[in-house]
DNA sequence: GCGCGTTACTGACGCGCGTTAGTCCACCGA
DNA sequence: TCGGTGGACTAACGCGCGTCAGTAACGCGC
């Protein structure tokens, strides 16, 4: 009862050993030679015991935290509809796991509170999601030396970056609608401008459409921003003032919002309208109709950033920018537009 | 470029005072008197430097982390199909930042090795959301008087938990269908029954059928799993075997699922069948129709369970079960049988 | 002048561990 | 016998901080 948790010199008593040699053997020191008796006497008064090590007292010794802090840059909104969250944060919990090291998150960080996981050394590293270019203290950590990764991309800055190819994932979304023979595709943005995601995929919606003979024509497009009414809103514009086969949504979420704003306009979806989204969210497939999107290696993402950081932190060579493969999945939501279907039933 | 990271042995030498004066000045300890002109001189030296304490080392003095952990019982899918989990996480980082500490995640933690965040200090205390009563390594920690919260309940457990109040949630919204003259409810659970949260919704389901003078019939309840397609399954499952007028699906992830196979079968929603689901989930509002469901609270349940946390680490009393209200959201996917409206508009 | 309380500090210990620079001993070749 | 070598350890320092027990200076009443 009234003893307290054993340290590791109540190991070493038990064992009949020092401190140092239970520190040996309990970190698997393999550059020191230790018989494996001593070993086994260690390892088994450390488990009779219950010992476990004292974390922050290794962490103040050892110099190191063995934690990866992951920052959310994102708003509120951003980070309750992100439906991708849940399996980044597995993946780079697995590949902390993998390397002994526990992912701390911090949600919402306020600009300039973050950096302190890093100077004050409750974090080896940081992961920082849904990163934006008007964010001093991000650069003036990079500056200094400390390993920062990003999740998504944030072009001149000279921290490496784990993404997808937005540019041209949306180019292949956008590829898929003009070989069925659409040519008016409208575009809604998954975010403002100012995001570097929703400007990528815009841009791939661009040079697929250019790339296909067919000019860019501003009044197709219309900003989202993350949540499924805006994507209703934005289909409304769209609806509002110019015709279209296709729509282009760069967000399931979103997608799903302007699917809303097409059926109350008394378009179909596909027949009269064929709707790309963009994420591959788990509820995309049961969408009405299913809904053709871009997957999103999600677990691969948190897990390559996870790894990269730890790289980093290794002091081992890290790319500069890690794009993952995406992929398009074709479901029902789109078809060739009506025009096209006659002419062929007519020939 | 040489110098090393400043420690509050620097603060002190700069600002011409002892250690000990520095660590009470930055601690805003007020049971110390200090000068006012001596804490200026502190703080000015401080950022001067650019002083940040190392918290491994405040917490091995301090012998507390101020690290609040969050451990994921739930497998890989139901994790990715949680859409409340980041609203989860965004409560309980408040309520733990609102008293200066910080989440750590734990995700899909194996049985018996989430303990050793508690064990080896890295937290100061854990909150366990999905928890399984085939859990030694649990009611271990909470015996050993490591402070535990569960998120979710877990009953002939003596540890506090946070949740709602699922059987009377699960009634109110079978109430409302028996309200709109529904008598042949079918029910599709969120997950298997050994999960105490489908457990109490299915025994609303049951006792507001009972209160309205009618028999529970278990032909008309199918179990789901997490997952859209567990729901269409299970509605394949009671389309095949049974008729009902309106289905009370305990999750809106699952409701998704059900609809479709309800689509598939010609079903339409809610002409012939009404649809209540659970959790009220972002998109639910954009169903077609838009999902009548239960809202759960997630950002308070998360931020709750951090209270409830924080004050069982001060040693403050806690209650043993907090229970947060719902409120259903009655939307376009419920509706009076066709037999009643048939009637209401022939008299 | 002395005792005593109050204010404003400080010296030094300890938190539990990693690690460096050794020590001691057995054994081996010469 | 002795120098030398490698194996098997260990003593002791330091990581950066919180905090207890103390001290010096000062004012004040008598």
């Amino acid at each position: 009862m009234g003893r307290s948790r054993p340290t590791s010199a109540d190991v070493a008593a038990r064992a009949g050993v020092s401190r140092t040699t239970v520190s040996f053997v309990l970190n698997y020191r393999t550059d020191i030679q230790i018989p494996d008796e001593t070993r086994q006497r260690v390892f088994r008064a450390a488990s009779e015991l219950g010992y476990h090590p004292h974390t922050p007292a290794r962490q103040l010794a050892a110099g190191r935290s063995n934690v990866l802090g992951l920052v959310l840059r994102q708003s509120a909104e951003q980070v309750a509809g992100d439906a991708t969250l849940a399996e980044t944060l597995r993946g780079l919990a697995s590949a902390a796991r993998a390397a002994g090291s526990r992912v701390m998150v911090e949600p919402l960080a306020p600009e300039g509170t973050y950096d302190r996981l890093l100077r004050s050394h409750q974090a080896d590293g940081l992961i920082v999601s849904g990163p934006r270019t008007d964010d001093p203290s991000l650069s003036q950590l990079a500056g200094d030396g400390f390993p920062v990764v990003l999740q998504g991309s944030l072009p001149g800055l000279d921290v490496p970056s784990v993404d997808i190819d937005n540019v041209s994932a949306a180019a292949g979304a956008v590829r898929h609608l003009l070989s069925l023979g659409h040519r008016r595709i409208a575009c809604i943005t998954n975010a403002p401008l100012t995001y570097t995601a929703a400007h990528e995929r815009l841009q791939g919606y661009r040079e697929a459409l250019e790339a296909g003979g067919i000019a860019y024509d501003e009044t197709l497009v219309e900003e989202g921003a993350f949540d499924a009414a805006s994507g209703e809103r934005a289909a409304n514009a769209l609806l509002g003032r110019t015709t279209f086969t296709a729509m282009f949504v760069a967000s399931d979420v979103l997608a799903l919002g302007a699917s809303n704003a097409l059926r109350e306009a008394n378009r179909r979806v596909p027949d009269d309208v064929s709707v790309v989204g963009f994420d591959d969210i788990a509820l995309a497939a049961y969408f009405d109709p299913p809904l053709t999107t871009v997957r999103l290696p999600a677990f691969e993402l948190g897990q390559a950033a996870g790894r990269a950081l730890l790289d980093r932190i290794a002091d081992r060579a890290v790319a500069l920018r890690t794009l993952l493969p995406t992929e398009l999945i074709v479901r029902g939501s789109t078809a060739p537009p009506v025009t096209h279907r006659d002419r062929r039933t007519i020939s």
